[in-house]
DNA sequence: AGAGTCAAGCTGACCA
DNA sequence: TGGTCAGCTTGACTCT
């Protein structure tokens, strides 16, 4: 696409030689279209012809003193813009603010800055993309832990299921409700759905200590599952 | 040396 | 149709 030139803007903040022919995006440069042009002659270049830099932020002896001068790698220039510490400060807070742009906010800010409007633009999406990426990074563990208790869960109820099954091999003690004695297997039934066994008089059987306090006797209430 | 970071380029989709 | 965005990629630079 080629957001850049048609605003004016550019031209006016240009460095001298950039003065965009093209509208492309890259300033000028590109190799014909497959993506790996010689990119920059870019905004951190000093302005060629030794004319004052439009950009001082994102000058290379900017940068280089703000880390200390020429930080480990000696006395080699940089090409990549590096923003500043205040310069970063100041687009943090208002991505803070908010995480997009108008296009008054974004020329706003890009003259507070002495950057191009083009650059508060890219660190913006570059910004998002990094938030989402966060985002995504942090639901990943949240589901990893979701996973881990489920399967602990599922093997919790699987043995229950085992253990439920092995008691049905052997014929069932079911007392029954009203007398308290086992009652004869042609007194119970099963059911189908969960194979509960209970009294086939449909009152609560009482094998197990369970807590038998519901309408239906196959299916009581259970507590609403809480995530 | 290789991994990580980050500004910036490219592309396609979307919308007014 | 132009502007903007997301997603992906590149390349310079830093860190370990």
């Amino acid at each position: 696409m080629g957001s850049t030139s048609p605003s004016g803007l550019e031209l006016t903040m240009a460095v001298p030689g950039l003065s965009s022919s093209s509208g492309s995006e890259g300033f000028g440069c590109t190799n014909n279209g497959n993506g790996n042009n010689m990119r920059d002659l870019d905004m951190n270049q000093p302005a060629s012809g030794g004319e004052e830099e439009e950009f001082p932020m994102g000058s290379v002896e900017e940068v280089e003193d703000e880390r200390g001068g020429a930080g480990a790698g000696g006395p080699h220039r940089s090409k990549k813009l590096r923003l500043s510490k205040e310069q970063s400060r100041l687009l943090e807070e208002s991505f803070r603010l908010n995480h997009t742009l108008t296009p008054k906010q974004k020329e706003a800010l890009a003259g507070k800055l002495q950057l191009r409007p083009r650059q508060v633009e890219v660190w913006f999406q570059n910004r998002r993309a990094r938030t989402k990426l966060k985002q995504t990074e942090l639901e990943c563990e949240y589901l990893k832990r979701c996973f881990g208790s489920l399967t602990e869960e599922n093997r919790r109820l699987q043995r229950e299921v085992e253990e439920l099954r092995a008691m049905r091999v052997a014929p069932p003690t079911v007392l029954s409700p009203h007398t308290r004695q086992p009652l004869p297997a042609s007194a119970l039934t099963m059911c189908p759905r969960c194979e509960r066994i209970t009294a086939a008089t449909g009152a609560p059987a009482a094998r197990t200590p369970r807590p038998a306090a519901a309408a239906n006797p196959f299916h009581p209430r259970r507590p609403s599952a809480a995530f």
